[in-house]
DNA sequence: CGGCATCCGTGACGATACTG
DNA sequence: CAGTATCGTCACGGATGCCG
């Protein structure tokens, strides 16, 4: 275990630099967002970092209290990492550089990858209150944990209990949305995107 | 110049990292928040880069859009770095690291170096309103810019014009601002900060 | 098959020296 | 003062192999 590498200065944004700064950390933890995951789905869901990095980077999460290691009881016996509240907490980090990166995001280019649950954190920035939502692409579904305290912000598939509002929106609206270039208020008011259930959620939603 | 490496994600905190994320880069943000620098100021106020990673940042950062390079009249004639208001929408970024950072700063190491302005940026999220603070540590003196539009953030040094509200603090006070383990309003009720001036920057410093 | 460890080529980084 | 040149080292990315 090599010795972390710091800045050395008396500075609380160059203190984070040292524990995150580093590459496909901030990735990782923006896919440990999502709830538990094995090494496996992690390196399916990051094209581009190798093994032996991955490995490195979640050893390094580990020590530095981001995330902890976790064996699932059998059958399905493997590893899975998750986030500590102290990971979760780098969740504004991650809006902040979204918000930013909006700007540089442009048309979707044929390298990129594309998974669908990366579109939960622009829908987490628009949306308020609190309670599930269960956000239908054609890419996949996933679900969203808005204002959730503890757990995981949002995950892949539906939600696993009752949802309390149900989005579905098509692959042109949700980039749209992701640039910054659309409102999550004007796709509905304009039917782009399409919102049922009950709740004070979904009702909110709706009167915009 | 060496194109641009990317993690080809469509994923705009993916996008903003491939921007900001290599290192010293948002470093070199935090310290042209205090206005334009020369290369010679940067170098000197980010110990541990190198004199060509600094200059690759700096034209990496230009290419970009955060920066601007400009050629000081004479006689001063030498060439300054400043932010573009892209490079200064990076803010929020500093200050979601800054606050996540605070956890980890901890007590001064001796291998830590400071900078007075680096206090800036913890001071600045404590603080409401819209004017010119000046602060006075011991290490030196600098001003913020609360509420800027467009323009410095802060600067070393008294601010150029008039001051809103002067604060005078010493150093143990700064650094437990710093950690977050003291509020402004706390420290100014006990005394540990001076208010002084007489706007309503100052009054609502002192009010609380 | 999932979860790494090892090896290797390339590029990024850090320190020093040097130049217009 | 403001960089460029050089060089050793380390981090990264890709491929492969091992081991439960």
């Amino acid at each position: 275990m090599s010795p972390r590498r710091s800045y050395d200065q008396y500075c609380s944004a160059a203190r984070a630099l040292d524990v995150v700064g580093d590459r496909w950390t901030l990735l990782i933890v923006r896919e440990l967002l999502a709830g538990p995951r094995r090494y496996t789905d992690l390196h399916a869901d990051l094209p581009g970092v190798s093994t032996d990095v991955l490995a490195s980077r979640l050893k390094d999460m580990e020590r530095d209290g981001l995330t902890t290691r976790r064996r699932l009881p059998p059958p399905a016996a493997a590893y899975v990492y998750e986030l500590t509240d102290r990971g979760r907490a780098l969740l504004p980090v991650l809006q902040a550089l979204g918000k930013w990166g909006e700007g540089e995001l442009g048309a979707r280019r044929p390298t990129d990858a594309v998974r669908a649950h990366w579109f939960a954190l622009p829908l987490l920035r628009a949306l308020e209150g609190e309670g599930v939502v269960e956000v239908h692409l054609e890419e996949g579904d996933f679900h969203l944990h808005v204002g959730a305290g503890g757990g995981p912000v949002y995950g892949d598939g539906p939600a696993p209990g009752d949802a309390d509002a149900r989005l579905a929106l098509d692959a042109a609206t949700c980039e749209a949305l992701a640039r910054g270039e659309l409102l999550l208020a004007d796709a509905v008011r304009t039917g782009r995107i399409t919102v049922t259930g009950e709740g004070t959620l979904a009702a909110s939603l709706r009167e915009q």
